[in-house]
DNA sequence: GAGTGGTCTAGACCACCCC
DNA sequence: GGGTGGTCTAGACCACTCA
């Protein structure tokens, strides 16, 4: 079983590259905003199970090429517009954004005051217990959700009640609205994760799925640390770009 | 079913969740070079089917906390040493690694000469069908694959022969150790990307598994392109940096 | 050949959305 | 209520490794 053996030239392919193919012609094929047939009749029509299908559906949700929504269907997207961004510069998604046309906005905002836990205490150089506010939302572009940013900061640095007008998504574009502190530069990790469950919910993908994580801690003057966040992007709607330079002398950032 | 209800205050949670937990507790408590007990068997012991226990068992892996070998078993392994580079700095993962005394090594090594197909030909601003040279290998750290990769260059900026002796796995150090043509910077693109399958084979990991990807055009002296590079990393045994500055007046790169 | 991880199947139940 | 995607199960076969 498995190979269904209809193929002529069958070498012993798996049915997962087979899959992979099919499905590629089949998403090409179908114009942006119509739905693919249900899972289970999918599976039948390609002749595997549904756990396969699903599998080799995986990718092509990662290239933002489908949209699967649960208890609707599986979408097709047209090919989603890239928001590029030279990370020398530190700037908002919002900025990127705008830069290239494209509409952005925010969703599923939450603001949340609570005591320094011991990892957010060592990222923001203060003490254990002291008070912090995290908040966290949903970026969409083109009404799909594409990044999830999470910002913490020193409740001195970012009173809550100052954020209720004025906020758009963007935690860098407000404090650099209101001046002080200023921040100046921001030293950022890079890493690729696995989607956790809550994060793969809030950008309505699936758990596993890869993101692109940024876990960035932000400095002002006197390199007082004054933000740590953590952004996860969707990729293939975003594309990230740096420079390196080969240098004898080493500079000690 | 699934939840096997043992536990006293079981709300329900799904069988993931709980499984995640049970193995980070199995995990941790193996003695690193310990195989734990094959699939099957921990499927029955932990009280989920297989096919829950492997993909709670990927996260694991892509933090290099177990590595699965088919044939053989799933084995712990201690916290991996971790790789950190600043991007700012062109340099090559040798480098890096002998920073931490960390001992690395290549293997499969080929070196393929080829004519530029569309792709490349635009990648490395060379003519359709001119000679290039593909060089692809794996670095292991550790006695552990980490990374694949694979560069591209003109083939007469690197001539097959003159590989054949003094290539220890990195182009950019030999290009900097011939010193004609110089490298003095690249343009390096970041994404996260699921393992394809011949990498994921290459590196001993899971189809679908996330990679970190650089891919990079090298530039020469009057800004030639002299190489284009994959590099497919994977994520846990490297932590990649970066500093980004806030600057008012905005430099169009 | 015995035992491991890698892949696939068929079927089930659930959470969710929309009518 | 009816249909969708999300999760899970039990069992099968395969590819690989090693004695």
């Amino acid at each position: 079983m498995g190979q269904s053996s209809s193929i002529s030239d069958s070498e012993h392919i798996q049915p997962f590259h087979r899959l992979h193919a099919q499905l590629s012609d089949l998403i090409f094929n179908t114009p942006p905003g119509e739905r693919l047939p249900a899972e289970p009749e999918l599976a039948r029509q390609l002749g595997v199970s549904r756990a396969t299908l699903r599998e080799a559906m995986r990718s092509f949700e990662g290239q933002g090429l489908i949209r699967r929504r649960q208890g609707v269907g599986t979408f097709v997207v047209g090919h989603p517009r890239i928001i590029e961004a030279g990370l020398e510069v530190l700037e908002s998604i919002e900025k990127m954004a705008r830069k290239i046309n494209l509409d952005v906005s925010m969703g599923a905002l939450q603001i949340t005051q609570m005591a320094a836990s011991p990892v957010y205490a060592e990222a923001l150089s203060v003490e254990e217990g002291s008070p912090l506010v995290k908040v966290s939302r949903v970026i969409f572009a083109d009404n799909r959700p594409v990044a999830y940013l999470v910002d913490i900061l020193p409740e001195d640095v970012l009173p809550p009640a100052t954020l209720k007008e004025g906020f758009t998504g963007s935690v860098l574009d407000f404090l650099l609205r209101r001046g002080s502190p200023q921040p100046i530069y921001s030293v950022t990790e890079i890493q690729a994760i696995p989607a956790p469950s809550d994060i793969a919910h809030a950008l309505e993908i699936q758990r596993g799925d890869v993101l692109q994580l940024f876990v960035a801690r932000e400095y002002s003057t006197n390199n007082r640390v004054i933000a740590y966040s953590l952004s996860y992007f969707i990729p293939g709607y975003f594309k990230f770009r740096v420079v390196r330079n080969v240098t004898s002398e080493h500079p000690f950032v």
